[in-house]
DNA sequence: TCTGGGGTCCTAGGACCC
DNA sequence: TCTGGGGTCCTAGGACCC
């Protein structure tokens, strides 16, 4: 327990219902009545229901038609405003950022905030003042929003306490009593602990976080894994030095949609593909930021999910290549039966768009030149020559026929050789600098 | 009329490199 | 020539979170 903080410093906020409570606020009719906020179509999920809604059983992630059978009449069901939404929760964001310059917004309606990076008084009694007055500023500002706190001395401490007083809660655990506040609760409490690991769990008869405490490291993770199981070994000791950290880069960029019927026709799959890919090719463009990895998801209609992804050259944020990538991946998937839903997403960003970072292609298609050894070395020179092959490049080679390449790195070159009419052909990896190796065409597809 | 959409992190196997 | 180990990259899937 190295780094564990000593006092009551770290402050987690949790809005309470928030979709639901921004309609109550916007439409006073709503407030008193039960609100189910998601999506309404026959596939549509709940997203947020008002408290009104969860005494009727109305649940967050439920089917909305489940929510629908079990809420009376009355009950207001809405789409989702996400702008709306996302203005409200800058006005809070703004209001944490006034108490530390140490925020960290877990996602809309959460943030942590580190208060020994501002000037406040961390006595007990001290930080429960603070988490009024800031609960009180919110509801001002908000028009009636209302969230629940969890003061401790770490993050899990301060996220487990604001579950407990649900909702316009405020809890705070004294140091020293996070395990007397920990132990009698269930694991599921614990954040990463869902319901697969909860049954793993139960089934040697763990049931609360203070059964975990009495597991070994070494059985915790032979059952759960090496990472999951070091993490929850030290949570369940309280055992939690995590820094609240203010701006996480973005790891990747996906959009899916899930279609009110399944899709068979290729047209209609095509132009969702073009779809996705733009949005995504968007937001990228937006954030200036580009990827080099491009994944497809496919949900078929009986609802096995599976993913394809291709690892690029270059990161790309271009719509059309993206697109591009995904509609030969969804090439290779079994498309029989239908598709319920499709994704397209991009990874391994980078924070330069294409062509900053990297020249234009038509600029380094040349071959770096290669210095000739005095004498030829006994193995081929892990010389400086770079051929670039690009995704999609149309190419031919003498035996091997006509294909495309599929993957490229420094010196090898991936290629899919296409078969005979529909079928497809042989997948081989040659070097980069393969002389026999050529381009079809000219790259065309530069913008 | 079961089961959204946007993410993060981890694992495991194979390829490849040193 | 044989053997082995470690590290990284890529792919696919799964658990989890809000």
């Amino acid at each position: 327990m190295e780094g564990v903080r000593r006092e009551p410093s770290i402050l987690h906020l949790d809005l309470d219902a928030f979709f639901a409570a921004v309609e109550q606020r916007d439409k006073p009719s709503l407030r008193g009545r039960p609100v189910v906020v998601g999506g309404t179509g026959g596939r549509g999920v709940v997203s947020t229901a008002s408290y009104e809604a969860r005494a009727f059983g109305a649940r967050s992630a439920m089917s909305t038609i489940e929510a629908r059978r079990l809420c009376p009449a009355g009950t207001a069901f809405l789409g989702t405003r996400f702008a709306a939404y996302k203005r409200t929760s800058e006005v809070v964001m703004a209001l944490l950022r006034e108490l530390s310059p140490l925020v960290e917004p877990v996602s809309i309606d959460e943030a942590y905030v580190d208060l020994a990076a501002g000037a406040h008084d961390l006595s007990v009694p001290g930080v429960t003042a603070l988490a009024a007055e800031l609960k009180a500023r919110i509801a001002v500002a908000t028009g009636g929003v209302t969230g629940s706190v969890g003061i401790g001395t770490s993050k899990a401490v301060a996220k487990i306490g604001s579950e407990l007083d649900k909702p316009d809660g405020l809890t705070v655990v004294p140091p020293g009593q996070e395990l007397a506040v920990l132990h009698p609760l269930p694991v599921r409490a614990l954040g990463g602990v869902g319901p697969a690991t909860a049954e793993r769990l139960a089934q040697i008869g763990v049931k609360t976080i203070g059964d975990l405490h009495r597991l070994s490291l070494v059985d915790l993770t032979s059952l759960v894994g090496q990472a999951h199981g070091a993490g929850l070994y030290r949570l369940a000791r309280a055992d939690d030095d995590r820094p609240v950290v203010t701006d996480r880069e973005a790891k990747s960029v996906s959009a899916e949609e899930t279609f009110a019927r399944d899709l068979t026709d290729p047209a209609r799959l095509a132009a969702e593909i073009e779809a996705l890919a733009t949005r995504v090719g968007s937001r990228l463009q937006r954030s200036g930021t580009s990827g080099r990895t491009v994944t497809l998801k496919v949900r078929r209609y009986d609802f096995s999910t599976l993913t394809r992804s291709q690892t690029l050259a270059h990161a790309v944020d271009d719509p059309r290549q993206i697109a591009e990538i995904a509609h030969r991946l969804l090439g290779a998937v079994d498309r029989s039966g239908g598709l319920r839903l499709l994704g397209v997403g991009v990874s391994g960003l980078s924070p330069y768009a294409q062509g900053d970072l990297f020249a234009e292609p038509s600029e380094v298609v040349q071959p770096v030149e290669v210095v000739e050894p005095a004498e030829p070395p006994a193995d081929p020179a892990p010389g400086p020559a770079v051929v670039v092959w690009y995704p999609g490049q149309d190419v031919v080679h003498p035996e091997l026929g006509s294909g495309w390449v599929w993957g490229s790195g420094l010196n090898r070159v991936t290629v899919r050789f296409e078969g005979p009419r529909t079928t497809p052909g042989p997948v081989r990896t040659l070097a980069a600098d393969d002389p026999d190796l050529q381009p079809a065409d000219p790259p065309d597809w530069t913008p």
